[in-house]
DNA sequence: AAGACCAACTGGAATCATTCCAGTTTAGGG
DNA sequence: CCCTAAACTGGAATGATTCCAGTTGGTCTT
């Protein structure tokens, strides 16, 4: 055990990596997505004002698409819901919503690749990205 | 040519069909849905208002919420974009949506079946349904 | 054909998530 | 250590949709 024991990538890492400025918000806006799996952009206005007293909303919308356009967060926006943040990026992986409260879970790719990424007839769009969403009853609310 | 020539099933019919009452605002809804594919609330209160003259911002949403209850529509709600209806409704087929302008297609489900309906993980969820958005760029944005 | 009842419609105000704006602060390269 | 673009503040505005209380009008009953 020498210098072993490579440190986690931190908040500050990952915002230098991606060419961020590192700031206050953003680490705390990493830190609040990080936490509660899928939280929604009051979520985390909620856990950063907690952890730095003070932000503007408008702070937490510009820090949640600075990541989102850095692929440090994705975005996701089930019908009905305020746009959820996830953490795990690059993985396409789709999610299960309950269609009683709301509640997100992750799910892989059932199929694993391309068969529900290639449309049968595409009417001449240029496809780029698939998303699957599936809808149902989590299990809380369907006991 | 005796009494043969089925006549097409009319709005009226649908909606008596499902048990809803038969009123005007209703029956230009169904027109205007079936006229321009994928139209959104707003496109319909236009179509509405310029078949029948005053309509209520409330009595098309009302009206769209009936028949989107009794299935004789099909809302769809792509991230970023106002809702939209059509009335291809119970084949599960599927979009593409433009990243540019929101312009729909319609996409019949490329495996045909189960694949991408069951999840590889369902975290206990009661999965009951599963969408499929495509996202990419439509002819014209793609030029 | 007339009455009655409840679903459907009117119009206006409210909600919610998100964005726009103009001015101030601050991270971090020179 | 200073400067400038990038980030943040706070308040007003937007757009889609819903809530509400009161009125109208299909349709079922007689």
């Amino acid at each position: 055990m020498t210098s072993t024991a490579p440190a986690a990538v931190t908040p500050e890492d990952l915002l230098r990596g991606a060419g961020l400025r590192v700031t206050a918000p953003r680490v705390a806006a990493l830190h609040a997505v990080g936490d509660s799996q899928h939280a929604t952009a009051d979520d985390v206005l909620g856990s950063v004002r907690a952890e730095l007293g003070t932000v503007s909303v408008q702070a937490v919308y510009d820090v949640l698409h600075a990541l989102t356009d850095a692929a440090l967060l994705r975005r996701i926006e089930p019908a009905g819901h305020p746009a959820r943040y996830e953490r795990r990026t690059g993985d396409n992986h789709h999610h299960i919503v309950c269609r009683a409260c709301g509640a997100i879970g992750d799910v892989d790719c059932s199929v694993g690749h391309a068969p529900c990424l290639t449309p049968s007839a595409d009417h001449g769009f240029v496809v780029e990205t698939a998303e699957v969403t599936y809808w149902g009853l989590c299990p809380d609310c369907s006991a």
